[in-house]
DNA sequence: TTTTAGAAATAGCAATACTATCATTTGTTT
DNA sequence: AAACAAATGATAGTATTGCTATTTCTAAAA
C-alpha cells in the first residue's frame, strides 16, 4: 500500500484523464521519458505508443495531439511547484524567509522527492526548461488562454508576487519580477549547459545552487534596497 | 539610387545568401510576413513557395530547412540590434548612459528606422518575441552553437556585459543580467499582449515604454545601488 | 450473463519535409 | 552574337507525420 497523491489538472488539457489509468500513466512516464531525450519536436505519438506497445489510436483518445500532452506535463509541473512551495513555507511568517524558500524550491524542484512514482521530476524539470515555453508561444496562446490552460502558471506567479508584496509593499514590479524569477531559472539551467557565455554559472557540479545564490541576490537588491 | 547597406552573418545559415539575389530576398521578405501571421508551426516552404510565386526546391537551395531559415532571420535581429546599439552608443562615454541607451534599443528596435527595404523590423521583432528562444531550444543546440550559430546573440550579450561591468565592476553578473535584459524585454511585450497576469505592464499603448522604466529601474537598483 | 467501456488492430488519408531530375531562363564571358 | 554556366522552374516521388475511422477483442460492471 502506498500513499497515493493527485495533482488536479484542468480538464481541458485532456480527452481521458491519464492519472485514471494504467496507459494513461504509461503515457505520462514514458512521454517524459522521450521528450527528455529525443526533444519535443522529434517526438510524435506513434514512437510513443511503439514504446509503450500500444497505438496511435489509443493515445489520442488520451489527449488531442502532442501539443496538448506537452501542455498537460508543464501544467503538471507548475502544479507541483505550487506544491512545493506551499508546504516548505507552511510554517514560515517572515516573508523574506519564505522568498528564500521559494527562490529554491523554484531551481531545485526536481531535487525534491517525488510526488508519484510514474513522474520522474527530474526529467521533467529538464522538459520544462527546454520546451516550457513553446506551450505558450503559439498562434493559439490567447484561445488557449481563455480555456484555462495556464491557470496553474497565473496561479503561481500571483501567489509568488504576493509574497513579493509582503516583503516590500512598495515594489511596484511584483507580478513581472515572480515570473521573471521562473524564467531565469529555467533560462539559466539551460545557458550553463548549452551558451554558458550567456550566463555567470562557472561551476558545472552546482548549477542550481549558484543560481539560487543569484537569484536571492537580484531579489535582495532589488525588493529590500532602498 | 539608394545606399545598401547588408548585414553579415555567419554563411553556416545558409546554403545561398539571399541577400545576393532578387528571390533570395523575396524569400526573407515573405517569410517574415508569414511568420508574423501565422506563427512558425504552421508555415513551410510550401507555402511560402506559393505566396513568392517561386518552387519548393528553389527554397531548399537557399536554406536547409524552415529551422535554419528562422536562425537567419534571428541573427539577422541581432546584428540588427548590435547595430543599433553600436550607432547610439557611439559618442556616449558615460557607461551608465550607455545602458539608457542600450535598454532602449533593445525594447524599440522595431521602432528605429528601417535598415533595409525588404525587412520589416517590426514584425521580425514580434517573431523574435515569439519564436525567437526556439532556435536554441532544440536537441542540436550544442552542434549548432558549435558551428557559431548563435555567435551574434553572445557578441551582442559580451558586449552588453562590458558596458555593465563599467557601470560597475564589483558586480558579480554581467553576462546573465545582459541575456536577461534581452530576454525580459521579450517576455514581458509578449506576456502585455497575451498573459498579462504575468507582467505589471498595464498600458495597451505604450508597452515598450513602460517596459523600459521598468528594465532602468531594475538595472539602476542591481547595478548602481550599494 | 449481458452490457459496455476501454484498448488493440488495421487501414487509410492529407499534409509535411524533404530529394532528385531535367528543362528553361538569365546573365556573363569571349 | 555565340557559348557557357549559374539560377530557377517544373515535375515527380518518397518517407514520415498527424491525424480519423472502423472493426475486433477483452475485462470488468450490472
Amino acid at each position: 500500500m502506498s500513499i497515493e497523491i493527485k495533482i488536479t489538472l484542468s480538464s481541458g488539457l485532456y480527452l481521458r484523464n491519464p492519472q485514471e489509468s494504467n496507459l494513461g500513466k504509461k503515457i505520462i512516464e514514458q512521454s517524459i521519458n522521450m521528450i527528455f531525450t529525443y526533444g519535443f519536436e522529434s517526438f510524435n505519438f506513434k514512437k510513443l505508443a511503439n514504446e509503450i506497445n500500444s497505438t496511435e489510436a489509443s493515445l489520442y483518445r488520451y489527449f488531442q495531439n502532442k501539443h496538448m500532452l506537452l501542455l498537460y506535463l508543464v501544467n503538471w509541473y507548475w502544479e507541483w511547484v505550487m506544491y512545493l512551495i506551499t508546504i516548505n513555507t507552511m510554517n514560515i511568517t517572515v516573508a523574506e524567509q519564505k522568498l528564500q524558500i521559494i527562490i529554491h524550491s523554484i531551481v531545485s524542484a526536481s531535487k525534491s522527492n517525488c510526488l508519484v512514482d510514474y513522474v520522474d521530476e527530474n526529467k521533467l524539470q529538464s522538459i520544462i526548461i527546454s520546451e516550457g515555453t513553446k506551450t505558450y508561444h503559439t498562434i493559439g496562446v490567447d484561445k488557449e488562454n481563455a480555456e484555462g490552460f495556464f491557470k496553474s502558471y497565473k496561479n503561481l506567479v500571483t501567489m509568488i508576487s504576493k509574497v513579493i508584496t509582503e516583503v516590500n509593499p512598495e515594489f511596484k514590479y511584483p507580478n513581472a519580477l515572480a515570473s521573471n524569477l521562473f524564467e531565469m531559472s529555467n533560462s539559466h539551467i539551460f545557458f550553463a549547459q548549452h551558451l554558458p557565455k550567456l550566463t555567470n554559472v562557472t561551476s558545472k557540479v552546482n548549477v542550481e545552487g549558484e543560481i539560487e545564490v543569484m537569484m536571492n541576490y537580484f531579489v535582495k537588491k532589488l525588493v529590500l534596497s532602498k
